[in-house]
Order: C-alpha cells, then sequence, then structure tokens
DNA sequence: AGCGTTGTTGATCGCCCGATCAATAATTGC
DNA sequence: GCAATTATTGATCGGGCGATCAACAACGCT
C-alpha cells in the first residue's frame, strides 16, 4: 500500500485540476451513466476532497451537463470528420448508418437516453441535449442537401427529413441497449427505410449483406 | 379543512387497498415519470402511512417494475385493440403509425425512457421492458406478416422489420419528448420510410397530407 | 523571511431514500 | 363477548445526496 491513501492532493494549477474533474465525471458518466455523476463518487475517482469539485462547478446539474456535452460532441465530432474522406452524398450517408448502428458506440447511446430522462429535471442538461441534437441533425441535414444537390436524393424538407433518420438512429441504439438480440440486420433494414424517406433507389445505400458481412 | 389530515386510514380488503396503491403509483408516474415512485411519496398520494406501501410490496423496485407493465400494457391492449376494426393490413400499419406518433401519449413514451435507462440498476424492471416490448414487437410482426399474406407487402425477416419499426416509433416519440418543434410531417416521413421497408408502393401508407390534415 | 493568495480539506447541515418493526386498532371467527 | 387475526401506523435506522464553510497548507511575490 503505497499510492492510494494519499494524506493531500498535490497543489495544481485551477485549469489542471478541473480537467481532471472533468475527466473523472466523463469516466463515471461512460461507465455507469450519467446518474453516477455524484459529487462524492467523482471526487474519489479524481483523488480528491468532496469540497473540491463543489469549488470548480456552480453545481452539480452543470458538471453532468458539461458532461454529456463533452462526450457527445466528440462523437459527433469524430464521425462527422470521417465524412469528409467519402467522395459522394449516397457513401456519406450509408456510412453514417453504417457507423451509428454497428454497437461500438453503446456507452454514448447510454448517455444520450440518461440525458433524455434527467433533461426533464436538469435544465442545464436539456438545453445541451437540444443542442448537441441541432448538431447532429445539421450534420445529417447537410449529407442530404448534398445528396439533392448531386442528384442522388429526392426528397422535400430535408430538415424534417434529417430529424427523421436521426430519430430512428436514436431509437434503434436505445432499443439495442436493452435487446440486442432478435435482431438481424439492423442495417439493412434501415438502409431501406432511409432509402424510401429520401428517394433513393432501393439498394443504393447498402446492398444486401453476404451472411459475413 | 375536512378531509385531508385523517387520522387513520379505514381498514379495507387487502385486494383493494393493493389496488389503491397501485393507482398512486400510477398516476405518480404519469405525471413525474417512474422516478417518482418513492415509498413515501406513493404513501401520501394513497392517503397512507408509508409502511403500509412497503407491507404490499416486497420492495420498491417491484412496484415501479409492475406500475411500468400496467402503464405500458394497456396502452398495448388499447391499441392493438382498434387493429380489429381496420380492414387491411395496410389500414392497420397506416393506422398504427398514425396513433403512436400522434403526440397524445407523451406521457406514456416518458415512461418507456425513464424504463430504460432505470432497467440498468432494477433487474426486475429490465424483465419488464423486455416483456413489453416483445409484446410491441407482436403486434407489429402479425400485421406484416399479414400484409405479406395479402400480398400488400414484400419483405423478408418480418421480425426484423417488426423489431426496427418499433424502434423508429421510439426513437421518433422520445425525440419529440425533447424537442417537439421544427419537425414536420412526421408521419408522412415515417411512412415513406415503412414503405422502403416492407416494401409497400410510395404513398400507398400515406398520401401526402393536405395542410390542414 | 514574511505575507497574501488560493488550492484543498473534511466535517457538517438538511433532505430524501428504502426498509424494518413494535405498537395499535379494526375485523373475523368462535 | 372474547380471542385471534391482520390491516395500519409512524418512529427509527443506515445510507447517499448537494451544498457550505472554517481551517489548513502550498505557492508566488516582494
Amino acid at each position: 500500500m503505497s499510492s492510494s491513501p494519499q494524506k493531500r492532493a498535490v497543489r495544481k494549477a485551477p485549469a489542471e485540476r478541473a480537467a481532471e474533474i472533468a475527466e473523472a465525471a466523463r469516466e463515471l458518466a461512460l461507465e455507469r451513466g450519467l446518474p453516477a455523476i455524484t459529487l462524492r463518487r467523482v471526487a474519489a475517482r479524481a483523488g480528491v476532497a468532496s469540497g473540491l469539485v463543489a469549488h470548480y462547478q456552480p453545481n452539480m446539474d452543470a458538471l453532468v451537463a458539461a458532461t454529456f456535452t463533452a462526450i457527445v460532441a466528440a462523437e459527433t465530432d469524430e464521425v462527422a470528420g470521417m465524412l469528409d474522406r467519402l467522395p459522394s452524398p449516397l457513401d456519406r450517408l450509408a456510412f453514417l448508418l453504417d457507423t451509428l448502428l454497428d454497437g461500438s458506440r453503446l456507452d454514448v447511446t447510454a448517455i444520450w437516453v440518461d440525458a433524455w430522462t434527467l433533461g426533464r429535471r436538469n435544465e442545464a442538461l436539456a438545453v445541451c441535449v437540444r443542442e448537441r441534437m441541432d448538431a447532429w441533425q445539421g450534420v445529417l441535414q447537410g449529407v442530404v442537401e448534398a445528396g439533392i444537390a448531386a442528384g442522388e436524393f429526392e426528397t422535400s424538407d430535408t430538415a424534417s427529413v434529417a430529424w427523421q433518420i436521426l430519430g430512428m438512429i436514436d431509437g434503434l441504439n436505445a432499443q439495442s441497449l436493452v435487446r440486442w438480440d432478435g435482431v438481424n440486420d439492423r442495417g439493412t433494414h434501415l438502409a431501406r427505410a432511409v432509402e424510401g424517406m429520401v428517394g433513393a433507389a432501393r439498394g443504393s445505400l447498402r446492398q444486401q449483406r453476404s451472411p459475413e458481412g
């Protein structure tokens, strides 16, 4: 026993300590959900007294909201960044559906679901949720509009279609949080659905997959 | 002041009291979500001492789970019951999409979202959630299969398609919990999407609506 | 070396939670 | 009418929560 019960945390620059606390909150949220972000748990994870967490935050609602935004914005930026390397809107939309449903981000999905319910009692969080939803919708709308300009898609009201696609993705992901079995080929069926919405030809977003995928 | 601070609740038959407690829990859940179901709050709403609520339940997790099932099963039964009066699978599917997205059941949607997050910490609830999802999926799958038999739809893997439609509905409803504005014509876009999935002709599930709807 | 600044502590307050259980009162069965 | 049963109470326990704040200690500055 050498390191754990250290008497007092070394003094650090405020920005550095704040970052450590934010990171502790982020880890807790990804492992156990947004409700796990409590004063004492974050403090313990950061190796710091509980009062220090409060010192760096106006209140816990704010830390929950900030943690939500940090996690979700990182995902959006990461995925949106990958889109730039793809040649056509059709490719980009197919990639989006494929990536967001591949099950590799279930922890982030859980954060979204937590945020939807917590947002009813945490106004700061609710604001962040709407903001991040707008960001995702913007990415999708951009792809849909580019597809129309390129003659690949045909639909009116691109904003609504983008919202719709986002809602579908969220719903399917939330579903897989609870019940991952029994659903084959999520991607293929979703591709069909989106083809119907954006007016793309059947099969253009994704061919029937070979068993191995 | 006549009724409120009554000294002692009149003694009732166990079944009757249990029903009253269940009803109190149901009202609380619909008004303020599943997390509002606490020993003391349910007791207060039922006009009873806190100990009595515990007396009728093994623990609070069980009451939360039972309340979830009561609320959600009622909705499924109600909507499924209306399907019988509709002539064709196409009509039934159109009605389902229309009804489940009409925004008149946002309180039930909130219960679903609560249950998805609470289910991670309440195993009894998680079991009920999976059970009720299966029920909804069964209803949808029945409609899709009838549609295939009737030659109105054309798709393989009806189970997956049913799951997919359910996921979309849940996602769009959850979305409208947070952000109700900015999305026009949810029903029309969803109809397009589902048409793409089940292989129905474009417009067969819903014509472009007139502005008044 | 001395002093002010400020990062840091941990005890403390008030609140709500679920669960428990001895005491109490209404009802039933005899 | 009396005893056994059981519905009901409300205080109590242990625990977690967010917030607060006086005290402490490390650092920069002169």
